[in-house]
RNA sequence: GCGGGUAUGGUGAAAUUGGUAGACACGCCAGACUUAGGAUCUGGUGCCGCAAGGUGUGAAGGUUCGAGUCCUUUUACCCGCACCA
C-alpha cells in the first residue's frame, strides 16, 4: 500500500468538519489551554508560505495540549476591516464587504480571477482550529461590541487615587458634592478648578464641556498626523521614518478635532506589566523605549514683563544653577506672545519656515542648528537673573512640554546651540557648575563629578543635588518632581469608510453616545468611498446616515432638525479597534447581548500562548494590553495581561532565481559563465528552478513570452540560477503558493518542512528543493506500518533497542514542544523512523506511541495511522505517551580519550568502572602508549560517563 | 547615540550543567537496482593533504585539564527607539 497523502488529508479533513473534532468546550472537567494566532487581514493576494509558519507552530501546540489532557481553545477568525479592502473598492467600485467576502470565503472577481480564499487555503494545512467561533471584525455583530467598548471608554475616567478606570458617575458625584478641587484624574492640561456649586450653577453643554477633559475617549482639537496622500489621520505606530507605513507617503502636523484614546492614563502599568509576562525581551524593550518613561522634574520660569510662565521637564534638575539660556519649539504657543517687536520679523520667518518642512525633512536633518531668539527674558527662580528665551527646531513640540531649560555644560545638544550662536544678541557665555573642564565638550555623565557654582547645592552630586533641588522647588512654588513619559494619548479617528462606525451623535457639536440597546450602529452605504468634495470622510456621502433620538433609528440625513434629527460622526475607528479585544470574543463569539459572557471569560481568562509577528510590537500588543486593562479596570476581565506568553516567529524570505542576459540580446548565460559576458539580471519564477539551482528551460520558454524565442548559453546543457534572499514578493517573483504544495507533497510535509527549515523565532528563506527530504522521511513512516499488501503490524514483543529509539524520542520531542524547538523535533523523528527501519520495526508496541508522537506535527498521516493500527475514531485526544528512562540506561559508553584537550581515540568501557579503573585501563591501552612516546602524564581528567583527558 | 538580536560546511541547521563540533536534511560524488523516473537503496562528503597529520564555530585576547558555549575587547549584519531635554 502506497502513501496517498491527498485522498488521506481529503478523508481526514472531512472527518474532523463534520465531527467537530476541535469544537471546544466553555465547561469541561480538564484544565483548559488558550492558544491563539494573529489573526489575518484577509488580503486578496492570498497566503503565501511565510504566512503559515505561526500557525502551524500554534497548532502544534494545541495538538499536543490536547493529547496531554488539556481543554484547548485555538480559534481563529478575520481582522478583516482595512485600507488595502478600501483602496481597492475606490480602485474598482466593489464593496469593500464583497471583496473581504471574497478574500476570505473564495470566488471568482469581477475581472475573472479565482480567490481560493483564506478559509480554504487554511483548511488544506489541516489545522485544529474551532472554526465555530471564527469572528470578523466588519461584521456587524462583531463591531456592535467594539462599539460597546468605545461607549464604556467614553463613560470612565481614570482616578489616579484608586489607580484605576472608575464610571464617570463617580466623578460626577464627586464633582456635585466637592467641585474638582480634590479630584486627582488623569485628564486634560489647563482645568479650571470649579466649586460644587459653580458644577451645579454650569449648564449641561458646560458641564459635557468639562467632563470630556476626563474621559477615557474624548474628543479634543490636537496635533495630528495627517497623511493627504491617503486623506487621513495616523496614529504614532502608523508612522515610520516620519512618512505612512502603509504606501510610504509623507505626513505633516495639522490642528484636527479628533477621537483619542487617553492610554497616557495606563502609561505606568504597561510598563510595569512587563515584568509579568512572558514575552521576549526584544519586544518588551520596544513597549518600553515606546512608553519611554523619564524620571526628573517639572520647572516652572516666569518670564519678565509678562503674565507668563515657561513650564519645562528636566531629568536634570540638579543642574538648574547651569541654566544659560532657555528654547521653545517653533510650535510653542508662548511663541507669539512673548516675542519682542525687535525679534518678531525674524521668530516669524523661523516658524514658518519650521512649518513648511516636512516630519521626515526635520528628522533627517539633525546635523544643521538653526533658532531664534525671541528677545524676551525669563527669571531664574533662584538667582532671578534674566535668562534669554530662544526658539529652536532641535525641541520637539510633542514632547514634554515643548521647551527645556538649557544646560549647556551638561548637555550636548544645548553645549552645541550655545556655541553656535556665542557672542550674538542673547546668547551669553556658557555657566559651568561641574567641577570638570567643559572646554571641549559638554559633560553629560551623571555621575564623578560635585556641583559648583550652585549655591545651596554646591558639594552635592547627582543624586543628592536632585533631591536637594526638588525640595527648594517646591518650597518656593516653582516645580516639583515629576515622571514624564513618551507615550502620547492614541488618535482614534480616521478619515476612512471601511472601519467601525462611531456609535455617537451631535447636539450643537457636542458628542452624545448612543444607547447601548441600539447597537450595532450599521456602517452606512455610500455612491463614492473617497472623502466628499468640501473635505468630509467619506461617511460625509451618506445620504441616511442621522439619528433620530426618537425612534432611535438612523434615518435620512434630510431629517437633521438638530432638535430631534442630528447628524451622525463621519469619522471610523481605526485598524487597530477590532484587534483589541477580540480574543476575549472566541471565549464567547455568539453571544448576542454581550460581547463575551462572564462565565466563559472567567473559564478561559486569558491567552496561555499567543504567536504573532513582531510587526506589532507598539501597535496591536500596546492597545490590546490597554484595553484588557481598562476593561479590567471596569469588571469585564479577569487578568491585567491579556496574553501570558508571546512568541514572534520569524519571517520566511523568497530566495529569488536570477538569470543574467547577456547585455543588448536575448540570450541569457549560465550562472558560472557570466564573468565572461556583460550581463543583467533577471528575476525568473523560483517554481522554474529544481533543487540544484537548474532552470527546466522549456517551462521558463513557456513562461512569459520574452523567453518564448530565448537562447541560453548553458554548461554542458544545463541552466543554473544565480540566487538572492529577499522578502517573498510578487514583484521579485519567488513567492512559494502553500497550496501548490500541499498539491504536490500534502499538508503533513509542508507542516513538517516548515518547521525542519530552522528555529520558530529566526527569520529563514524558503527553498522548496529541500523539501523531499520531510516527504522521503514521511514516506518511510508509512513504510513501517505498511508494505505493499497492507498491514505489517505485528504484536511480538520488542527488542531493546527499538524501546530506546522511541523512548529517546518521546523524550526529545516533549522537551522540543515546551521549548518551542520544533525543528528539532523532526530530526528527532527522522533519527527515530531511521533506525527503526534498520531494525526492521513493525511491534505495534513501538508504532502505536510513535503515531500519536507525530500525530501534533503530521496530523493525517497519524490518524490513517492510529485507524490502521486498528482504533476507531481520531487520535487527536489520545494520550501522550510518556517517557521512561528505564529504556535508556546504558552498561557501555564510548570514551572520548583526549591528549592535553585533543581527542585522538575512542575507548568504548563499562559505565559502571570507577575512575581509578578507568585510568589503568586507559593506560594500558597500547593507543595511549603510542601518543605518549614514553612521557608520563602530569595529570589524568577523568570524568565518569564523560571524558578521558591526559595532560602533559 | 541608546537598547535588543544574530554570526558554525556549498545550503538550512544541530550541539543538556563547559566534555568526541557539524546531528538531521538539502546539494554534491561514487555505486546498486530498474518498468529509465524528479523513484528506491548503499557508501562517501568541514577545509588543507596521496597519506601521516594539520586545521577549524566572524576577529583578537583571557579563564580552564578541556571553550561554539564563560569573561574582556572588537567587526559585520538585522530589528526597535532616536535632537526624548
Amino acid at each position: 500500500m502506497k502513501y496517498h497523502h491527498e485522498k488521506i488529508e481529503a478523508k481526514w479533513q472531512q472527518y474532523w468538519a463534520e465531527n467537530q473534532t476541535f469544537a471546544a468546550s466553555n465547561h469541561s472537567e480538564k484544565p483548559k489551554y488558550y492558544v491563539l494566532d494573529m489573526f489575518p487581514y484577509p488580503s486578496g493576494a492570498g497566503l503565501h508560505v511565510g504566512h503559515p509558519l505561526g500557525y502551524i507552530a500554534s497548532d502544534i501546540v494545541a495538538r499536543y495540549k490536547r493529547h496531554q489532557g488539556f481543554n484547548v481553545l485555538h480559534p481563529q477568525g478575520y481582522d478583516s476591516f482595512g485600507l488595502p479592502a478600501e483602496q481597492y473598492a475606490i480602485q474598482t467600485g466593489q464593496h469593500p464587504a464583497d471583496t473581504t467576502r471574497m478574500n476570505i470565503e473564495g470566488g471568482v472577481d469581477k475581472s475573472g480571477n479565482t480567490i481560493q480564499g483564506y478559509r480554504n487555503q487554511l483548511d488544506r494545512i489541516g489545522f485544529s482550529f474551532d472554526w465555530s467561533r471564527e469572528v470578523r471584525t466588519s461584521n456587524p455583530d462583531y463591531y456592535k461590541h467594539t462599539q460597546w467598548i468605545f461607549i464604556q471608554l467614553f463613560e470612565s475616567w481614570y482616578n489616579k487615587n484608586s489607580d484605576k478606570a472608575e464610571s464617570i458617575c463617580t466623578l460626577i458625584q464627586e464633582f456635585d458634592k466637592n467641585g474638582n478641587a480634590n479630584v486627582n484624574a488623569v485628564c486634560d492640561d489647563n482645568i479650571s478648578p470649579f466649586s460644587s456649586e459653580d458644577w451645579k450653577s454650569f449648564s449641561s453643554e458646560e458641564q459635557q464641556k468639562i467632563l470630556l477633559h476626563y474621559r477615557l475617549t474624548y474628543l479634543a482639537e490636537t496635533e495630528v498626523n495627517w497623511c493627504a496622500a491617503l486623506g487621513t489621520v495616523l496614529a504614532n505606530d502608523e508612522i515610520v521614518n516620519g512618512v505612512s507605513e502603509r504606501g510610504g507617503h509623507p505626513v505633516v502636523r495639522k490642528k484636527m478635532t479628533q477621537w483619542s484614546m487617553r492610554i497616557s492614563a495606563y502609561a505606568e502599568r504597561l510598563l510595569q506589566g512587563l515584568n509579568e509576562i512572558d514575552w521576549s525581551e526584544s519586544i518588551k524593550e520596544s513597549q518600553r523605549n515606546w512608553i519611554g518613561k523619564s524620571v526628573g522634574a517639572m520647572v516652572s520660569f516666569n518670564v519678565n514683563n509678562h503674565d507668563a510662565k515657561i513650564d519645562v521637564f528636566t531629568t536634570r534638575p540638579d543642574t538648574i544653577f547651569g541654566v544659560t539660556f532657555m528654547t521653545l519649539a517653533p510650535e510653542h504657543e508662548l511663541v507669539t506672545q512673548i516675542t519682542t517687536p525687535e525679534q518678531k520679523a525674524a521668530v516669524e520667518a523661523y516658524v514658518e519656515a519650521t512649518a513648511k518642512r516636512s516630519e521626515r525633512e526635520r528628522m533627517a536633518d539633525v546635523k544643521t542648528i538653526s533658532g531664534v531668539f525671541t528677545g524676551a527674558y525669563a527669571e531664574h527662580p533662584f538667582t532671578k537673573e534674566p535668562i534669554p528665551v530662544w526658539i529652536g527646531d532641535y525641541v520637539l513640540a510633542g514632547y514634554g512640554t515643548g521647551a527645556v531649560m538649557a544646560v549647556p555644560c551638561g548637555d550636548e545638544r544645548d553645549y552645541a546651540f550655545a556655541n553656535f550662536f556665542k557672542g550674538t544678541n542673547g546668547m551669553p557665555a556658557i555657566k559651568n557648575i561641574f567641577n570638570q573642564d567643559i572646554s571641549e565638550a559638554a559633560y553629560g555623565e551623571k555621575g564623578g563629578f560635585e556641583l559648583v557654582n550652585s549655591d545651596f547645592l554646591n558639594g552635592l552630586d547627582y543624586k543628592s543635588g536632585t533631591k536637594k533641588i526638588i525640595e527648594e522647588l517646591e518650597k518656593i512654588g516653582a516645580g516639583n518632581a515629576k515622571v514624564n513619559y513618551r507615550l502620547r494619548d492614541a488618535v482614534f479617528s480616521r478619515q476612512r469608510y471601511w472601519g467601525e462606525p462611531f456609535p455617537v451623535y451631535y447636539v450643537n457639536g457636542l458628542p452624545q453616545m448612543i444607547d447601548k440597546k441600539h447597537l450595532p450602529i450599521v456602517l452606512p452605504e455610500v455612491e463614492k468611498y473617497l472623502p466628499t468634495e468640501d473635505g468630509q470622510p467619506p461617511l460625509g456621502n451618506a445620504t441616511v446616515w442621522a439619528w433620530d433620538t426618537e425612534s432611535n433609528a438612523v434615518v435620512s440625513n434630510d431629517l437633521i432638525d438638530n432638535t430631534k434629527v442630528f447628524p451622525l460622526e463621519l469619522n471610523t475607528m481605526p485598524g487597530w479597534a477590532g484587534s483589541s479585544w477580540y480574543w476575549m470574543r472566541y471565549m464567547d463569539a455568539h453571544n448576542t447581548e454581550e460581547f463575551a459572557n462572564e462565565e466563559a471569560i472567567k473559564y478561559w481568562e486569558s491567552v496561555d500562548l499567543y504567536i504573532g509577528g513582531s510587526e506589532h510590537a507598539t501597535g496591536h500588543l500596546l492597545y490590546s494590553r490597554f484595553w484588557n486593562k481598562f476593561l479590567k479596570d471596569r469588571g469585564y476581565a479577569p487578568t491585567e495581561e491579556p496574553f501570558k506568553k508571546l512568541i514572534n516567529q520569524g519571517m520566511i524570505l523568497g530566495m529569488s532565481a536570477i538569470v543574467y542576459r547577456v547585455s543588448g540580446t536575448n540570450k541569457y548565460v549560465s550562472k558560472n559563465l557570466k564573468s565572461e559576458y556583460e550581463t543583467e539580471e533577471i528575476r525568473i519564477d523560483v517554481n522554474l528552478v529544481n533543487a540544484s539551482d537548474e532552470i527546466d528551460l522549456d517551462k521558463l520558454r513557456n513562461w512569459i513570452p520574452e523567453f518564448k524565442e530565448a537562447e541560453f548559453i548553458t554548461e554542458s546543457g544545463k541552466y543554473f540560477v544565480g540566487r538572492e534572499i529577499e522578502k517573498m514578493s510578487k514583484r521579485w517573483y519567488n513567492v512559494v503558493n502553500p497550496d501548490d504544495i500541499c498539491e504536490e507533497y500534502g499538508a503533513d510535509t509542508l507542516r513538517l518542512y516548515e518547521m525542519f527549515l530552522g528555529p520558530l523565532e529566526q527569520s529563514k528563506p524558503w527553498n522548496t528543493a529541500g523539501i523531499t527530504g520531510v516527504a522521503g522521511f514521511l514516506k518511510k513512516l508509512w513504510r513501517l506500518y505498511f508494505d505493499d499488501n497492507g498491514s505489517v503490524i505485528v504484536n511480538d514483543e520488542p527488542t531493546a533497542e527499538m524501546y530506546k529509539s522511541l523512548h529517546k524520542t518521546i523524550k526529545k520531542v516533549t522537551e522540543d514542544i515546551e521549548n518551542f524547538s520544533f525543528n528539532t523535533s523532526v530530526s528527532q523523528f527522522m533519527i527515530c523512523v531511521n533506525e527503526l527501519q534498520q531494525l526492521k520495526c513493525n511491534h505495534r508496541a513501538i508504532l502505536e506511541p510513535l503515531a500519536i508522537l507525530v500525530s501534533p506535527y503530521a496530523p493525517h498521516i497519524a490518524e490513517e495511522l492510529w485507524s490502521a493500527l486498528g482504533y476507531e475514531g481520531s487520535i487527536a485526544t489520545v494520550a501522550f505517551p510518556k517517557f521512561e528512562a528505564k529504556y535508556l540506561v546504558e552498561s557501555e559508553k564510548e570514551y572520548p580519550v583526549s591528549f592535553n584537550g585533543k581527542m585522538r581515540f575512542t575507548i568504548k568501557l563499562p559505565l559502571d568502572l570507577t575512575a581509578a579503573q578507568i585510568e589503568e585501563i586507559v593506560m594500558a591501552d597500547e593507543r595511549t602508549q603510542a601518543q605518549l612516546q614514553g612521557r608520563t602524564p602530569n595529570k589524568v581528567i577523568i570524568v565518569p560517563g564523560k571524558i578521558i583527558n591526559l595532560v602533559g
